[in-house]
This record gives structure tokens, C-alpha cells and sequence, in this order.
DNA sequence: AATGGGGTCAACCGCTCGAAT
DNA sequence: AATTCGAGCGGTTGACCCCAT
């Protein structure tokens, strides 16, 4: 079953052999590439143009076949334009690195697919010169092998075995919830934040940050996202618009410290944030809009939850690779006195960078060590 | 040397979305 | 408002290559 572009013409399909490569890219050079379809007709277009007026539009319809049919002769391109764009975009582009991939650009790509999941055009914008087929390519014959090795769920990045725990942590939070007085929840995040999927315009430049999305909680003095990355006025950016990986976010703001303590704080974040990072966020919280300095909102990692409690709070997270590593130096720099005794984290998918990092904010803060296996970066937990 | 299995990657398929009509 | 069409996307296929047997 061919394209339904080219069911009317015999066009030929398979490998492209060098004469074709040499013909389209002739073509695009002289014409551009602005409308594929017309790409293996337009050799021809001069006799179109000479019979066309003559003809009836029934006639014109079963000349226009056979008209096309020497076009595509002339052209010496005998392929619907569906398949010259993808060769051009895959293949004969010359801004196209080829190759195999750098180190870095296997790490980006896991980093960005944990955030984006299967969304290879997106995540292709992200490594110049590498195309979407190329990388979907290369994450199905590489990477997801590497990940599936190391224990790790290719499409959710958190452990293969580790619904168990997963299971036995989101328990924990709603067993910890009822005790401070929380319904219990179905969903084990604690609120969600909705972004403008539709009608966000990426070219716009949005100067009020937190318009247009809405963030919803089922949980009572909930007011304030607390930004779970580093508290130095500048907030790092995931940005899928920008060919690096993140960049600063400028004028950011904390939440004023008493806040923090003087209203329960929960955090969670969906991934479709990320998605719509530059897009302006409206928080609003039984039905009362929270006034919030963001300019921007931002995650380098997927769901992250903070949970609050009367006596401490927990941080725990279904993934805490270097967002986790964040949360840990944004507690160290001030916030945890704040947050009383009793903090647990869940590294279980944390590097071991992260865990580096994870420890010695831990101790930095006060936290002790107090369960899980370091070696295997499992369920960790910190008390203080 | 022949063969079969696995990996890689170019190309195709089917679908969605948005613009044009 | 409904329809058509093209561009673009993610999933899948299959040809080709490499290597072990």
C-alpha cells in the first residue's frame, strides 16, 4: 500500500541510488524545498502549462496522469514527493552531522527523553545536525538496550523492578497524609500543573510568567510552589526551543521563606511542563490565583514531589536523578529548618553523581543516614 | 565457504494537525 | 462548518552488514 499521494503513479521506491541523490539535490538547489509535492513534477512543468487550458476537467484529469507520468520520466525522479522530502530532511541535508554519537549526545538524549519521552523531532532539536530518525534510530538500537542493563525502564526511566517500591512509596505518602489530616488521595502526586498545550505560542514573548496555565491541588493551604533547584536568583532552564539543554533563567525569585512555613508546601510537577517550559504559568489554588515572581517555570527532571507535614516532610520523588540532586542543595541552602524534623528522600534513581551530591547535602544539612542501599542508590533515606 | 542470527539504519506506513478552500 | 490536502511525526519494516558457528 503506497502513500495515497502516489497511488495514482508508478513511482518507485526502496533505497535511492546516487543518480536520484544527485537529481533531488540539483533540484532543491534550483527551486528550494518549499512544496514537496511539486519537487518530481516540476521538470515537466512547461508542457503542463502548454495543454492544461486546452483540456476539459475530465479529460485534463486522465491527460494530467499520463502528462505526469513523463514529467516524472524527465525529472528522472520517479518517487512522490513524500519520499524526497524524507530523504533530503534524513539524508542529503547538508547541515547533517552523520557519524556516530558522541557521549554527550548520549546523554542528552536520555536526558531529554526522560523528560519528553518518545518525541524524537523534539528531541532531535536538541543535538544540531542529528535528525529524528537518526536518534529514534539510535535510542532503539543502543540506548534503550544500555538502560534495559542497567536495570532502568526505557520509556519511564525509573527502575524495571521497581514498581514494588514505587508502590510502597506512594503508600507511604498517603499513609502520611492521613496522619496530618490529608484525605487520602487516588493519585499519589499531590497537585498538578496544567500548561497551555493549545494556544501557547512559542515565537510570543510572554513577560508576565504565570498567565495561561493552571495549577490544581487537591489538598488544602496549598499556595506556593516552591522551585526545587538552586536558591541563587537564577533558575536553570530547560528550554526544547534552545539547542543546548538548558539555559539561566534570570530574575527568579524564592517564595518568601514564611511562606514556606506558614502554609503547607507541596510540589509535584508533570511533565508536560517541561514540555511548555518558556510558556507563562498561572497557579491557582481553590480558585484563588497565587501572585508568584516566576518568570518562567522549570524542571530538569520529571514528577518531583515535595510533601509537606506538620513535623517535617518528605521528599520523595519516582525519579531523582539530578532534579533530586537540586531539591538536596535547595535544602541545604535554607529551607529544611524551615520544614521541621524527619526528612526522607528517594534516590532509588539517582547516578551517582547525584548521590555525591544528595550526601553531602544531607550531611550538610543535618540529615543522617539512616536506611536504603548507598550501593545500589536505593530507597535512601535521611532523617534529622 | 556457507549459513543463520542479531544489529543497524534507510525508508515506508499510517496517523494527526493545521492551513487552505 | 465541512472538506481537502500537504507537512510532519512516531512506529514499523525490511534490506543490508557483521560476526559467530
Amino acid at each position: 500500500m503506497g502513500h495515497h499521494c502516489c497511488t495514482k503513479q508508478k513511482v518507485k521506491r526502496g533505497l535511492w541510488s546516487p543518480e536520484e541523490d544527485e537529481k533531488l539535490i540539483d533540484h532543491i538547489i534550483k527551486h528550494g524545498y518549499n512544496c514537496w509535492s511539486t519537487v518530481p513534477k516540476e521538470a515537466g512543468f512547461s508542457l503542463t502549462l502548454s495543454l492544461s487550458p486546452l483540456l476539459t476537467s475530465v479529460l485534463f484529469d486522465l491527460i494530467s496522469d499520463c502528462i505526469q507520468m513523463l514529467e516524472l520520466t524527465f525529472a528522472g525522479l520517479q518517487r512522490c514527493g513524500k519520499s524526497c522530502r524524507l530523504r533530503w530532511i534524513n539524508y542529503l541535508r547538508p547541515d547533517l552531522k552523520r557519524g556516530s554519537f558522541s557521549a554527550e549526545e548520549e546523554r542528552t538524549i536520555i536526558d531529554v527523553h526522560r523528560i519528553l519521552g518518545n518525541r524524537w523531532a523534539q528531541i532531535a532539536k536538541h543535538l544540531p545536525g542529528r535528525t529524528d530518525n537518526e536518534v529514534k534510530n539510535f535510542w532503539n538500537s543502543c540506548i534503550k538496550k544500555k538502560l534495559i542493563a542497567q536495570g532502568l525502564d526505557p520509556k519511564t526511566h525509573n527502575l524495571l523492578a521497581s514498581s514494588r517500591s514505587i508502590n510502597t512509596m506512594n503508600n507511604n505518602i498517603s499513609d502520611e497524609l492521613s496522619q496530618f489530616g490529608y484525605a487520602q488521595s487516588a493519585h499519589p502526586a499531590p497537585f498538578t500543573i496544567s500548561p497551555p498545550i493549545k494556544g501557547f505560542d512559542k515565537t510570543k514573548q510572554y513577560t508576565n510568567s504565570l498567565d495561561h496555565c493552571s495549577f490544581n491541588s487537591s489538598l488544602p493551604n496549598v499556595e506556593a510552589i516552591l522551585p526545587p533547584l538552586l536558591n541563587s536568583g537564577t533558575l536553570p532552564l530547560y528550554d526544547q526551543t534552545a539547542e543546548v539543554g538548558a539555559i539561566s533563567m534570570p530574575n527568579f525569585q524564592y517564595p518568601q521563606e514564611n511562606m514556606i512555613s506558614e502554609h503547607q508546601l507541596l510540589m509535584g510537577f508533570e511533565d508536560q511542563v517541561i514540555n511548555n517550559s518558556q510558556a507563562p504559568i498561572e497557579f491557582t489554588t481553590n480558585g484563588v490565583s497565587s501572585s508568584s515572581s516566576l518568570d518562567y517555570t522549570s524542571m530538569s527532571s520529571s514528577s518531583f514531589g515535595y510533601q509537606p507535614a506538620a513535623s517535617g516532610f518528605s521528599c520523595l520523588g519516582d525519579n531523582a536523578w539530578d532534579g533530586g540532586a537540586m531539591e538536596a542543595l535547595n535544602l541545604k541552602q535554607g529551607h529544611v529548618e524551615h520544614l521541621g524534623q524527619g526528612h526522607q528522600m528517594d534516590a532509588s534513581y539517582a547516578t551517582a553523581l547525584d548521590f555525591d551530591m544528595l550526601e553531602s547535602a544531607f550531611l550538610a544539612a543535618g540529615a543522617e543516614f539512616c536506611n536504603g542501599s548507598s550501593a545500589a542508590m536505593e530507597n535512601l533515606q535521611w532523617h534529622c
